[in-house]
DNA sequence: TAATGGTTTTAGAATGAGTCTAAAAAAGGA
DNA sequence: TCCTTTTTTAGACTCATTCTAAAACCATTA
């Protein structure tokens, strides 16, 4: 693995934010002085394809990227733009219910306004 | 309601496919020849802010509309590519709750593998 | 019928996330 | 070392979508 490529995984890993592309080339910026945007994008795409991390698309946003690969429901604030993890006790059983066990996996994102951006 | 507004939407109720707004845009464009690019755009906003339809954003392809702006969730079979509906009793009640009552709406896509390919 | 003001449409320019290109650099082997 | 493959890089490019500003449309009142 390049540095350049474990420094753009470290980022994703190093905190549960769920960073875009381009917040992710600002941050391995400050470990590695000149990376350029395009190595970034196609790290990200080489770590998605092995399954290291996870591309969240969300509506009219840029993607963003999750160091977990385990699926889990994602809230995404309509003002803010925040993703934030979610899990639904036994979600799993509840799919493999409504497909005879025969599930693979699943994508939840639910739109929603954050505590922060409802005024509470 | 405009002419232009009013062959946008019945484009994307005609059938039950999901198209994008250029496929749109042509469709539309042979009842009104000349409409617009932007007047497309604008009023594919604007239906959809009006809930009377919906956008699905879909990862790596230009966003497709629906013309049911309920939620439902969608079952993807990894073999055939069939696309089933489906729908979890009372699960907006319960995306509610984690949401404090503040959720918008939400998408559910379920990567499996249908009867007729699993072999039963 | 004309003037008014608000809304919608229009063409084309602008934006911006993401991709592509081609050359340079780095890595890996024999 | 020399040769080949992979990765990185800067910047050009793409393309869906948004923006802009002028023109067209529409309803209402005079």
């Amino acid at each position: 693995m390049t540095k350049q490529k474990a420094c753009v995984l470290e980022v994703i890993r190093s905190d549960k934010a769920h960073h875009t592309a381009e917040e992710i080339l600002d941050l391995a910026s400050k470990q590695l002085p000149g990376i350029s945007r395009a190595t970034v994008y196609n790290n990200l795409k080489a770590l998605e394809r092995e399954k290291l991390i996870r591309r969240i698309t969300a509506e009219g946003a840029s993607d963003r990227y999750d160091s977990s690969y385990i699926p889990h429901g994602h809230l995404f604030c309509t003002e803010c733009g925040e993703v934030t993890d979610f899990e639904i006790p036994d979600f799993n059983g509840l799919l493999m219910r409504f497909t005879d066990g025969r599930m693979d996996s699943y994508e939840l994102k639910v739109r929603y306004v954050c505590k922060r951006c409802g005024g509470e």
